[in-house]
DNA sequence: TCCATTTGACCAGG
DNA sequence: CCTGGTCAAATGGA
């Protein structure tokens, strides 16, 4: 009867090519201001540096192909989930001395650490209540913990070929605690096992998912190259069917304002939806994340002179 | 019987 | 000491 909308319902859910450009030019002038406050960064300038500008790249690239893909194929759904994420895939050597030993080695005193990024999933109301849909990979649950200031718990998972390919990649969900439609799937690690996707039928999740609907629609919220937060806006939020349709959406992306302290910088990123009609679509993205950084990384000095 | 999830204990970092 | 993340024994379903 009365539609409450207890979570917001995306029906007219369809990835637009606009969309897809738009996206891929916001990144273009992440990638453009990451560029700008690095003119010379002559010095080693940290990892992450390199990792953030290899990840920009690699989601434009991946952005655009998608834009290909919908315009070659308009009627074709295409890759329906955009799964957990191709980010930084460095093609530097360290072929075969890949020992799986993340102690040691090089452990002078920077210790690997792996990229994360964070992808919020809506899920509707019926279709899965309890969990995102498979992302199309085999997870096994290895923990589930309380977390402070939140209602609900957070779920820990890990690649299930973690003993056969010595995959270190894991992921946590978290429901959220208003909307507890959408999960807050946080991925850690990248996939090395050259398993790609498995049924996207198959539970691939948890219990969670007795079963799995098509997934609904992911959005990048962060990503840490290694430790550094990175506010993607992707070009849905929750429900930005209005956008979607228009072809010059309003989105304005505040640059980030940042603060450097000795050894932890602080980063707000807002996103603001300038829309006139503002139907209670959504509140504006505000996503405030701090991150420590090394101190061995002169990263800092060289952000923002 | 096999195997994934559960769940409290354990551990490390802040 | 507190908190988040992981381990591993127990559990339960196929
Ligand atoms: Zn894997």
């Amino acid at each position: 009867m009365e539609n409450k909308k207890p979570c917001q319902r995306d029906d007219n859910y369809s990835p637009t090519l606009t969309n897809e450009l738009q996206q891929g030019k916001d990144l273009a002038r992440q990638l453009q201001m990451l560029l700008l406050q690095d003119p010379h960064s002559s010095t080693s300038s940290s990892r992450s540096f390199h990792d953030t500008r290899e990840f920009l790249v690699q989601q434009i690239i991946a952005s655009f192909d998608r834009a290909v893909s919908m315009a070659n194929h308009p009627s074709d759904p295409l890759a329906p989930s955009p799964p957990p994420l191709p980010p930084v895939k460095s093609e530097s050597p360290l072929s075969g001395s890949e020992d799986s030993d993340p102690v040691g080695e090089d452990s002078t005193r920077r210790k690997r650490v792996q990229p994360r990024w964070t992808t919020k999933v809506q899920v509707s109301p019926e279709t899965g209540f309890e969990g995102p849909p498979g992302d199309g990979y085999n997870w096994r649950k290895y923990g589930q913990k309380d977390i402070l200031g939140a209602n609900f718990p957070r779920a820990y998972y890990r690649c299930a070929l973690k003993h056969q390919t010595n995959c270190p990649a894991t992921k946590q969900v978290q429901r959220c605690d208003e909307d507890p439609c959408i999960f807050e799937v946080t991925y850690r690690s990248l996939h090395a096992c050259n398993h790609p996707v498995i049924n996207p039928n198959q539970p691939s999740s948890s219990s969670y998912n007795p079963n799995q609907p098509p997934p609904q629609r992911e959005t990048l919220i962060s990503f840490d190259p290694n430790n550094a937060s990175f506010i993607i806006p992707k070009n849905s939020d929750l429900h930005n069917q209005h956008l979607l349709a228009n072809p010059n959406p309003e989105f304005h992306f505040h640059a980030s304002s940042m603060t450097a302290t000795s050894a932890v910088l602080s980063t707000t990123t807002t996103a603001v939806r300038a829309t006139s009609s503002a139907s209670a679509t959504s509140s504006p993205i505000n996503i405030t994340h701090d991150f420590p950084f090394d101190p061995f990384d002169d990263f800092d000095s060289t952000f923002f002179h």
